[in-house]
DNA sequence: AAGAATTCCAACCGCAATTTG
DNA sequence: GCAAATTGCGGTTGGAATTCT
């Protein structure tokens, strides 16, 4: 592929975004939604590459970014979600609403890092006994939903022309593996118990009904944004004119539960909480 | 007070993947 | 099936802000 020729050689303006140029593409983008980034700056009136709108909208100007410092839960998630997933930012990104990739990446390298660096795993005799832990085999996740999402950004896409699929009790057998071999590795028989848990309880995520997400897609729309959720299920677009109050409450409340997922998963157990204070 | 060193983060770069014609 | 166009992602950087000496 040929690239394409650089900003500053086509007579577009880089760096720092200016406060009129933020106004310009946001009421822009309000009012068209944003089809093609290419065209965004020709058509907003902006001397700015695609690209560059792009970046400026998903890292800091969609409405649904949260800003402010990072909690301590937040924090403590992104450590978990990296042992995990390493540096799939974005597969990060998606687990934490309203953050985005390039913050989490760059709350990593100037703070968790040094924060891991300075961390000495606490010497706990229980944990440490590692024939007491059930082996990956012995769990047998039932409700494997969020953990075959983790699984697939370990292994890649489900779906794709190209990607091999696995069936269900495939990913659920190689999630729940990976799962509790990162918590047999931590010598962690909380989390291992918190995953025979799960396996026990058929109600563990409160699941939508299919027609949630059809009736919503039913009728297109320029207007849309992005319900960024910790469910790749959560990341559609919404048309405005077709979403009802009630709706949106739901995926708010699927959205807390989320959290509260994670938050028993990775935050509760007190072993896990054992991170080391700056 | 001022200069140096360090920290932080928005933005850029380049590559790979995906989509389009 | 192919090439071009577009998008997404992770690594890196520039410079403003802050802290240190």
């Amino acid at each position: 592929m040929v690239r394409a020729p650089c900003c500053e050689k086509m007579g577009l303006k880089k760096g720092p975004w200016t406060t009129e140029e933020d106004q310009i593409i946001v009421s822009y983008i309000q009012s068209n939604g944003h089809g093609n980034w290419r065209a965004i700056p020709k058509l907003a009136g902006l001397l700015r590459c695609g690209k560059s709108c792009r970046l400026r909208w998903t890292n800091y100007l969609r409405p649904d970014i949260k800003r402010g410092n990072f909690t301590r839960e937040e924090e403590d998630s992104i450590i978990q979600l990296h042992e995990m997933l390493g540096n799939r930012w974005s597969a990060i990104a998606a687990r934490l609403p309203g953050r985005t990739d390039n913050e989490i990446k760059n709350v990593w390298h100037t703070h968790l890092k040094k924060r891991l660096k300075n961390y000495q795993p606490p010497q706990n005799s229980k944990n440490n006994n590692d024939s007491k832990a059930p082996s990956t085999s012995q769990i047998n996740l039932k409700n494997s939903h969020n953990f075959s999402n983790i699984q697939e950004d370990i292994n890649g896409p489900r779906s794709g022309p190209n990607s091999p699929q696995r069936s269900s009790s495939e990913i659920s057998t190689v999630t729940a593996d990976s799962m509790a071999a990162t918590a047999v590795t931590n010598g962690d028989q909380t989390m291992v118990k918190q995953l025979d848990e799960m396996d026990s309880s058929e109600n563990f995520i409160p699941e939508i009904d299919e027609s949630f997400w059809t009736d919503n897609l039913s009728t297109a729309d320029n207007s849309s944004f992005v319900m960024a959720g910790a469910h790749e299920e959560l990341q559609v677009q919404f048309p405005f004119h077709a979403m009802k109050q009630e709706r949106v409450e739901m995926a708010e409340a699927k959205l807390e539960d989320d959290m509260d997922f994670w938050y028993n998963v990775f935050i509760k157990s007190g072993d896990l909480l054992e991170l080391p204070e700056f």
